[in-house]
Order: structure tokens, then sequence, then C-alpha cells
RNA sequence: GGAGAGGUGGCCGAGUGGUCGAAGGCGCUCGCCUGCUAAGCGAGUAGGGGGUUUACGCCUCCUCGAGGGUUCGAAUCCCUCUCUCUCCGCCA
């Protein structure tokens, strides 16, 4: 949610965000429903004022007199009762459009409306020789046995596998070597709940808009989280913090759930998009005057952990109109993937600016009184897809893979080799 | 799942229909005092919305877990929901 005086004072800045994301709004009706709603609101008051006021005098009353003042004051009370009524009544419809309005586009966002007008930044790495990386993930979990799609869809439909052996091995490597990478920048370690209630979603932007890709329990109304992201930046909801913490940094460990609804036939073969896989995000609440090098930081810590892992990538900055709802500015980072001839997103850090604070109500102390935070996340290591990365792009031509020199310490093989 | 007890300001804790956004204590901030990292004294100290002001500020409304209801008037009465704690059961 974005701060109403943006209405009030700069709707021509409304107005350019929202034509970038390709958003046509009538911002002028919106403006006049917000006038007239704090005019209700505005005689409401004055009306139950007159009430209270009334009330105090009836409490020393007696007998006659205070019945008198009673039938004098109820018209009064009728009054208030029904201008409220209107007031919330114009509330509830302005704040149903307010809600839906995305967050202010940073001007250093990149222009255009899709994916592909995503700006390249910066590119690292070599990629594979493609006489050698000739396989895909799924050629080599089959040829290893790491990888069973076939079972997974007998048991849970399409869209699910099962990691096995060094797949899994590799897996609790890469968790590791990412806490132990982050830890020395501050980051505390979380496990997060992947089960929340609909108002962490609605806090993180995600509600209303997005329900058809969540996986809902409607028996116990709670949600599975497509990210802890929704875990993280809840966790501080209702906070007043102090200025003196912050930043606060965390990198959370989490299941993501994801109903991919929309998606039929994209991206259908592997786990490259399945419906739940482990990730590890980084979150970080800050001063507002922090966060666009926040955010740097975190596509900075991002870069060096997968650059560890000598997968080559690009950095992209995604387009406006290719942002979701609650972020200003987004960074992907995509790996190389040979068995698609293409760079795909592994990666993906957003700032948020006081998009979820707002919502979620997280502000700090500060000199000039009770401020918003900033809040931000990106991806440390989005587990599935960097496990194909890895094994695409450290192929040898036997078939053999080479585990990255950083994983040594925490796997028992340098080298998955094809079983005998 | 069964039984019970509770959710009040940063924390503890009073308050069972009227001048209560709320006694008291702790903590914190500022000032005073004190020759010794303490004690004492005084003042201040919730969040949010609206109006007004260049601004400091002033006025006003809402919020005592959440949402409804009764009433001229609700922290106090009624209903629903929710969370926490204790005991029993079950359980990784």
């Amino acid at each position: 949610m974005i701060d109403v005086s943006i209405l009030r004072n700069s709707p021509d800045v409304l107005a350019t965000s929202l034509q970038r994301r390709g958003i046509s709004l009538d911002i002028e009706a919106l403006a006049e429903l917000d006038q007239k709603r704090r005019r209700v609101r505005s005689s409401a008051e004055d009306l139950r004022a007159e009430q209270k006021e009334a009330g105090k005098s009836i409490a020393q009353l007696e007998g006659d007199e205070k019945a008198a003042a009673i039938s004098r004051v109820a018209e009064v009370a009728e009054g208030y009762k029904n201008a409220l009524a209107e007031a919330d009544e114009l509330d509830a419809r302005f704040e149903a459009q307010w809600v839906l309005i995305p967050n202010l586009v940073d001007p250093t966002a990149a222009d255009g409306l899709e994916e592909e007008d995503a700006v390249e930044l910066t590119r690292w790495g070599r990629q594979p020789d493609p006489a050698v990386a000739v396989r895909d993930h799924v050629e080599l979990g089959e040829m290893h046995g790491f990888l069973d799609i076939e079972r997974a869809a007998k048991v849970s439909g399409s869209r699910f596998g099962y990691l096995l052996g060094p797949l899994v091995r590799l897996e609790f490597a890469l968790v590791q070597y990412a806490l132990d990478t982050l830890e020395p920048y501050g980051f505390v370690p979380v496990v997060t709940p992947v089960l929340v209630r609909s108002n962490a979603l609605y806090g993180t932007g995600f509600f209303p808009g997005d329900e058809d890709q969540v996986y809902s329990l409607p028996a116990d109304d709670l949600y599975l989280v497509g990210t802890s992201e929704v875990s993280l930046a809840a966790m501080h909801g209702d906070e007043i913090l102090d200025g003196d913490t912050l930043p606060l940094r965390y990198v959370g460990f989490s299941t993501c759930f994801r109903r991919e609804s929309g998606t039929y036939g994209k991206d259908t073969r592997g786990i490259f998009r399945v419906h739940q896989f482990d990730k590890i995000e980084m979150f970080s609440f800050c001063k507002p005057e922090d966060s666009p090098q926040t955010h740097d930081f975190l596509l900075a810590r991002e870069e060096e952990l997968v650059q560890g892992l000598e997968i080559p990538y690009r950095v992209v900055n995604v387009a406006a109109g290719d942002l979701g709802s609650s972020a200003a500015k987004k960074y992907d980072i995509e790996a190389w993937f040979p068995g698609q001839n293409r760079y795909r997103e592994i990666t993906s850090t957003s700032n948020t600016t006081d998009y979820q604070s707002r919502r979620l109500k997280i502000r700090y102390k500060s000199d000039k009184g009770n401020e918003l935070v900033h809040t931000l996340n990106g991806t440390a290591i989005a587990v599935g897809r960097w496990l194909i990365a890895l094994v695409e792009n450290l192929q040898q031509a036997d078939g053999s893979i080479v585990v990255p020199e950083v994983l040594h310490k925490y796997v028992n093989f340098d080298r998955i080799e094809l079983p005998a």
C-alpha cells in the first residue's frame, strides 16, 4: 500500500508510476472519493463530540432532568450512528481500490512492460562447451538416478520430484554454504513457518490479487507460503523497532509452495518449475534512506553466492511493467542453463520500500517520530533451480558432475560419478 | 481432542455502566540535587485517523486481543472469533 498523501499532494507521481506499469486508473475519481470520505468522517466526529459532551452532564443529573437530557441526546446519537456507518462504508470503498494500487516504481527501474524488456546489467562466467554440456538435468537425473519425476507424478501429480542420493547431499551442502556465507554479514538464520494467516499474505502484497497462486487450507484458514519472504516480513508486523537496531538482516530457510496456475505447458520438463521447493531467502528491514544501497548489497550477496559455485550468469534490471505489486525495483540473476540454451531466473531481489511495512505496520523510532521502515528481499539460494544449474553446467563429457570447490567441505565427494 | 484460567500502555498491574486512554509500580527521557558509576526530588513518556497551522502547536475522533450487539453513555454487560497459560489425552 502506498502513502495516501501521494494521491492528495502529487497525483502526477502516481500517474507516472501507473503508466510505467501499464495500468490505467481514474485517479481523479479516487481523489474525489478520498475527499468525500474525509468530509463525512469529519462531520460524524462532530456529532460524536457533541454526544460525548452531553454524556458528561447526564452523568451529573438525576430524575426527570436526566430523562429529558437523555431523550435530547438520543437524536444526536442516532445521527452519529448513521454518519459513522456512511463514513465506514466510504472508507471501505476507497480502501478496496487503494490496496490494489501497486508500489510506486523507482525512477531507475527499467522501462517496458514485458519480461523481455529487462535490461542486462552484467554478465559473468564462461558458458560450458556445448559439445560437453549436452544433457539436461532430466537426462542426468536418469543416468545417475538422483532425480525421479515419474514416481513423483504417480504420488503427487505433475510438477513434483524426488531428489535422491548425491542431489540431497548437495541440497544440504548449498544450505550450509549459504548460511556460512551470509552469517558474517549479520544475517540471522531463521527457519520460518510455512503456514500463515491471510494477514501475512495481505501485508506482503500477495493478497488481494494472487489468491489463485497460493495453496490454501480452508479447514484451518491457513495458507502455504510461496516464499519465506512472507513469514519473514510479517515477523515484525505491528512493531515499533528501535532505530539503533537497524538494519535487521535475516536469512530464512523454508519450503515454498506454488500452485503455478496459468503456467500450463510452460517449463514442463524436469523440476525447473515445480509446486514445492526449498529456498533460502535474505530479508532486510532498514531505514528509508538506506534502502537503495541495501538493495545493491543484497544483489552483491547473490552474485557472491553464484560466483562461488562457478555458475555463469547475467544480472538484469526488471522492467517496470513486469514488477510485482510490492516492488519498486527488482534485480534478477539469470543463470545459464545449458539444457535450455538460455539464461533463466535463479534469484530475484526487490526493494519494496514502505509498501509492505505500511500494511504490516512496521515502524522505527526516529528523531522525527515513528517512521515506516523499508523492507527488501532477495533470494539467497533457490535450491531446486540451483541444483539444475549446477549439474547442467558442471557435467563432464563422461556424464560425471564436478562439485564446486566451496561445497567440498560439506559433502564427502568432489565429483558425482555415474553408477557402475 | 477434554477441562479450566486469562488477554489492559515498553513491562508489571488496578479498574465490573458515566468526567477512564485508563490508578499505582517498574523501565526510559529531560531537569534539579548529591563529591563519587548509587540514592533522592520534579516533569515527561501508547498507537492511529481527521481538521487547522509556513512551522512550534492547537482542536477532535478511534483504539483496553479482534469483530459484532445492548445503552444517551462500555475497558466494564451480551454474542462470535482468536491467542496465551495450566492439567489430562495424543504425538515427532
